[in-house]
DNA sequence: CCCAAGTGATGCAAAAATTGCATCACTTAT
DNA sequence: ATAAGTGATGCAATTTTTGCATCACTTGGG
């Protein structure tokens, strides 16, 4: 019940049977579920029988080690988030009537958000609105993409390139990719690092997924040359510090990095050259055609302002 | 039950709650409701409040004569509506995929189409769908608008004027204004009688909110005239009547009459000359941002089909 | 091949929720 | 003042749900 409590929806008996569909949907398993829900497995097993007895067609297929949804099944499950999410909101609006804003917002974000913006943007929304809680999982644009069409993200904060139907884009805003080095590299003392001399130099990359990687894909491309890392990790703060220890570059967005912090570490960020690689852009977005509750949309409208500022 | 009945839900248990508080909200009363659903009314009463207690607000006012919706209610009140339609539309959809269309679909139309082509227009779908089922209401145009808005119909037929903005117009036809008169009456022998011939002569109008009485009272406007019937009535086939048995000239639009039968009465129906009196539209349309279930879709398909031949 | 583990389904009795009947409290109209 | 109509509530009967134990089946490992 822990999903419908931060939903606000743990005491709302007839959805219960909607919400047990959706916990054995989503752990694939009768008895598992009844885990987690923390009721006797029999009970839930009966409750799913009994709804699709009513319903008059199988919503799960039953394989020798759990459950999986039917093709009618994913019809339902999309019906049946949609609801559960339509009445949160239906409550979050109704809270608003009295003047006491609450709901929960769940975010999709790449990794560049977690240490520094969103932390933010969350503490300056819940100085005024406390009641509203917030669920912030790391994501990759792709999973981001399906965070938000399967209902357990309610926005998503994602990095080059969003390009699917279904993700409808509120605010973007550009970034440059940065070259983070030591103070004592022989580039620091350069204001506008050009690639081709970084690519001099050992290279401390994200992987390939990663946008800012794919950025510099596109520079080295445009100058006959192959990027040769030395390092290769998806983990930022493990490339800064090899950065800081071993003098290596790493490269981020800006958005991602606290500046303040990197001094306190004795290195430098410097954008690279525009001529050398493409800005990349951070897309906040949201499922279309969905309607946000009034917890999320205000929070929306706060990092649209922040965004384009 | 037998809304739920014709929706295909009455066996869906967590939608029986729901079901009671639509119903008591259109009814306006707890025992009444109680009757209509053939339970007793202390039950209904207990779960009237059990909800209001699990919603934390109250859903209804509580008056001498019985409830009405309270603020937090009309917020509900739609939520409900929508899911109801929505799963409704969800058991047709599933319906579908076994080949077997089902569903229900409620029709709001202006009188005009109930005694030829709507009647026409269903024969010819449940000839190939016979499992689906409809509900045909008489409305004016604003009733109509109404009728979409609170879920009480699915589409609607509606003459002009069509201007409210929860309107979405799926398709539209052009509708001459017709007199209709005895085949012996003076102007019978008129290919397209002008408008102040027939004033000339006694008239049986269509009341003041009918829109061919709106366009009748435009095309007088234009030439300085004012209509003066010698009868008055809100029922076409009472105007009819009127012309076959005194002279009376009355009028209507195309659509609204078999002129077959009007020969077998004697009578004749002349378009008016179109420079005396504006064509009029009749409008298909559904309630802006709803998703259709199949059956009413595909209707409205057939329906846009025909209008637009 | 046998056994253990994991899974959903089901019989039976206990527990919980809902319902029907009777009544109460209040308002309105005559 | 009384009657009628309404929603709310006490109490016991009825219905539904749940927990426990067990069954039936599949899969994997020895």
């Amino acid at each position: 019940m822990q999903f419908l409590h931060h939903l606000g929806l743990d005491d709302m008996k007839h959805l219960r049977t909607l919400h047990f569909i959706d916990t054995v949907a989503r752990i694939g398993s009768i008895r598992k579920a009844a885990e987690e829900l923390a009721i006797n497995s029999s009970a839930l097993n009966r409750q799913i029988l009994a709804f699709e007895e009513e319903f008059g067609v199988a919503v799960f297929e039953r394989l020798s080690r759990g459950v999986r949804l039917s093709t009618a099944g994913e019809l339902l499950i999309q019906h049946i988030r949609a609801q559960l999410s339509d009445f949160s909101r239906l409550r979050s609006q109704i809270a608003d009537l009295s003047g006491v804003r609450r709901g929960h917002v769940a975010i999709a974000c790449t990794r560049a958000a977690l240490p520094l913006f969103l932390p933010e943007q969350i503490a300056l929304y819940r100085r005024e609105h406390p009641a509203v809680t917030f669920d912030v999982q790391q994501r990759d644009r792709s999973s981001a993409e399906a965070a938000l069409v399967d209902y357990s993200a309610d926005i998503a904060l994602a990095f080059e390139p969003v390009q699917h139907s279904a993700f409808q884009v509120l605010a973007s805003i550009r970034q440059p990719v940065i070259a983070i080095m030591r103070q004592d590299h022989p580039l620091a003392g350069e204001d506008w690092p050009r690639l081709r001399h970084c690519l001099e130099h050992p290279l401390a990359l994200p992987a390939q997924s990663a946008g800012v990687r794919q950025l510099l894909e596109i520079g080295a491309a445009a100058i006959g040359a192959t990027l040769s890392p030395t390092i290769e990790c998806e983990s930022a703060q493990f490339l800064i510090r090899c950065a800081q220890e071993e003098g290596f570059i790493a490269f981020d967005i800006p958005l991602g990095i606290a500046e303040d912090g990197l001094a306190d570490h004795g290195l430098v960020a410097r954008s690279l050259h525009r001529r050398d690689t493409p800005d990349g852009n951070l897309y906040l977005g949201q499922l279309k055609g969905r309607t946000l509750s009034v917890a999320a949309s205000k929070f929306v409208d706060q990092l649209v302002q922040m965004l384009e500022r």
